[in-house]
RNA sequence: GGGGACGUAGCUCAAUUGGUUAGAGUACCGGACUGUCGAUCCGGUGGUUGCGGGUUCGAGUCCCGUCGUCCUCGCCA
């Protein structure tokens, strides 16, 4: 070992010891007589002091380094002197007062501090990713996911959990997500498919008795990204055999609550709320509400059958529906303008053809352009319905259910941000279940999988497959973090009739079946066990484990938005050789 | 594919309504300093304002295009 104890470690029981150190230049301070220099690694800081009693080579030598040089100091570990401790560094009550300096590495001068306060811009770091590893704040991050993932793998092992690795080169499937595909050398023109998740094979590992498995899984989408999506991301994957929805849940119930005391400190109590689909939608307009806070979305659709207001009254009478939020005492916050502003937000994004809204006046009368167009009686109903007092600010969007839904959704959680409704570190973890079956496509005219094509249906609701597919519900549930799909999960289909009428019903049919997933109808056929599982989004829950905001900070080596990787600078292109021996040629080539 | 924000010194930012030689902090280089810890003090280097066009007497600022990063809609079973 090249030292003896890390930058970290020291505290004043050490005092009096020979100590060697190693780690990178933070910060030096030269003061002539005296040199000072903050070295880091990532168990902490220490400073090392460079006196008179170094020795004048030693203090040349010292003299000389730079930001981010790499050093090996021994000296002895001395209590600091009187009034100069410092109460920010965990090492703050001694320092090591040097009497041998080695440069192990030099630095060239770095395009950012790794100690600096301020963080650069995203693309730098992500160019000098190294750089930015360094800096305290993502150590952290990083230990807390390789401490989550420990944890997590313990305690499925204590719950008799196999973890098992699945394929990474596996074959495409058009469903669900764009696959990335890998070309075949050996069987030219097709293609391996990165897994989107190993949902067929942890079936099939159920099927072959394994009984409980587990996975760290990397998962592929060729999806446009997000602040919470990466093309390239982590699942922690789990199958169980012989249970119920109840089952699984109440396993990631032990887990949340694990994690949460063991990581966080924080107590939650278990079982975690649930609630339905149909009342997430109607309640917070999403199916992954962020219950930190209020503000449900309030129906007047009968309220508005009986208005003058033509906008409302033909939105009720059409069948479509008038629901509203009301953002308390946010009046003053929100101007003309910036309600303008809002409006102008929701038609651009989700379609909405406008924005009905009334501020509540210190009277308790309703503001609004469009009062007029209200009887008083109506109004008073309004505000009732609302709950609405003086300051308040109510909004109102009619258009059909889904984009009264996305609009709102978009409106209360936007307030949730602006208006601060929820304290910083809070986080409310719950169950959103019975999902439908199928949501209908109206571009293609078909029935399309909700989770996937291999859900269960609710027993009781097995009847409705024939008869009103969209009323059928599934035995699937996700779980939701702070307004974040955290993990989702199903009961599958282990019976191959079932799957068969599925399959019929989402337009494929048993050709098509027998050529994507004939292996998995033929295992259904070898005594499959029911069955069902979850996958929980890690890189998210290590996001919302950490109070961060986006999901790259979580990920040592993320992409960009356009999926490229600034520091290594790919996707590149390749030798045409390599293209050659895969019998691929490019129609148009790359700039 | 659509909408939006941003791009100025190595870095973080400023620059009035289009108007003189584009500034500050920090980093870097040199000097001073024996207890600092975001050290301090003195001096200095550092700029094709992302790139390309255009409008104008004059563009960091306005317009068009393009590249990059981010946010977002679509998309993500």
């Amino acid at each position: 070992m090249l030292r003896t104890t890390t930058c970290g470690q020291l505290r004043t029981e050490h005092v009096g010891q020979t100590a060697t150190l190693c780690g990178w230049v933070d910060s030096y301070r030269d003061h002539s007589g005296v040199l000072f220099v903050d070295l880091r690694d990532r168990y902490g800081k220490t400073q090392v002091v460079f006196g008179p009693e170094s020795g004048a080579d030693v203090q040349e030598v010292a003299r000389s380094l730079r930001s981010e040089y790499v050093i090996s100091v021994t000296g002895a570990v001395a209590a600091r002197p009187m009034g100069t401790s410092n109460p920010k560094l965990a090492t703050g009550e001694i320092e090591l007062r040097a009497t041998r300096l080695e440069v192990l590495n030099k630095s060239v001068t770095p395009p950012f501090q790794p100690g600096s306060i301020d963080t650069p811009n995203e693309d730098l770091r992500l160019k000098y990713r190294y750089l930015d590893l360094r800096r305290p704040r993502m150590q952290q991050t990083l230990l807390l996911r390789h401490r989550m993932i420990k944890a997590m793998r313990d305690y499925f092992d204590e719950h008799d959990f196999v973890e098992i690795e699945t394929p990474m080169l596996g074959r495409s499937t058009p469903e669900g997500a764009r696959d990335y595909l890998v070309p075949s050398r050996v069987h030219k023109g097709s293609f391996y498919a990165l897994p989107q998740s190993p949902q067929l094979y942890k079936q099939i590992l159920m099927v072959a008795g394994y009984d409980r498995y587990v996975q760290v899984a990397r998962c592929f989408r060729d999806e446009d990204l997000r602040a919470d999506r990466q093309p390239e991301f982590t699942q922690l994957d789990l199958e169980m055999t012989f249970v119920e929805a109840d089952d699984v849940i109440g396993i990631i119930d032990g887990l949340v609550a694990r994690l949460a005391k063991q990581l966080l400190g924080r107590d939650i109590p278990t079982p975690l709320p649930r609630m339905t689909y149909d009342e997430a939608m109607e309640r917070f307009g999403h199916d992954a509400p962020d219950l930190r806070f209020g503000m449900e979305l309030i129906d007047v659709t009968d309220i508005a059958r009986e208005a003058e207001f033509r906008v409302w009254r033909g939105a009720a009478d059409g069948g479509q529906r008038v629901r509203g939020i009301n953002a308390k005492g946010a009046a003053a916050n929100y101007s003309r303008k910036g309600i303008d502003d809002l409006t102008a937000w929701l038609t651009q994004d989700f379609g909405v053809k406008g924005l009905s809204w009334f501020k509540v006046e210190e009277s308790g009368t309703l503001a609004s352009p469009i009062a007029k167009n209200f009887a008083a009686p109506l109004l008073a109903k309004i505000a009732q319905r609302l709950n609405a007092e003086p300051g308040d600010l109510l909004l109102f969007v009619a258009d059909t259910f889904p984009i009264t839904c996305k609009a709102l959704y978009a409106l209360r959680k936007r307030f949730g941000e602006e208006l601060k409704l929820y304290a910083p570190g809070s986080m409310h973890c719950s169950w959103v279940v019975e999902f439908p079956m199928f949501a209908y496509n109206e571009e293609e005219k078909c029935w399309a999988a909700m989770h996937h094509p291999f859900t269960a249906p609710r027993p009781q609701d097995a009847p409705l497959l024939a008869s009103d597919p969209a009323a059928c519900r599934a035995q699937a549930y996700d779980l939701v973090i702070n307004g974040l799909e955290a993990g989702g999960g199903t009961i599958r289909i282990h019976d191959q009739t079932l799957q068969q009428q599925v399959f019929g019903l989402l337009g494929i049919d048993a050709e098509a079946a027998r050529e994507r997933f004939g292996f998995l109808l033929d295992a259904l056929e070898f005594g499959a066990p029911p069955h069902g599982g979850i996958a929980l989004g890690l890189d998210r829950w290590v996001m919302l484990f950490d109070g961060l905001d986006n999901i790259r900070d979580c990920i040592a080596f993320p992409k960009t938005q356009k999926a490229t990787d600034l520091m290594t600078s790919a996707p590149g292109a390749v030798e045409a050789k390599q293209l050659r021996e895969l019998g691929i040629k490019i129609d148009s080539p790359a700039k």
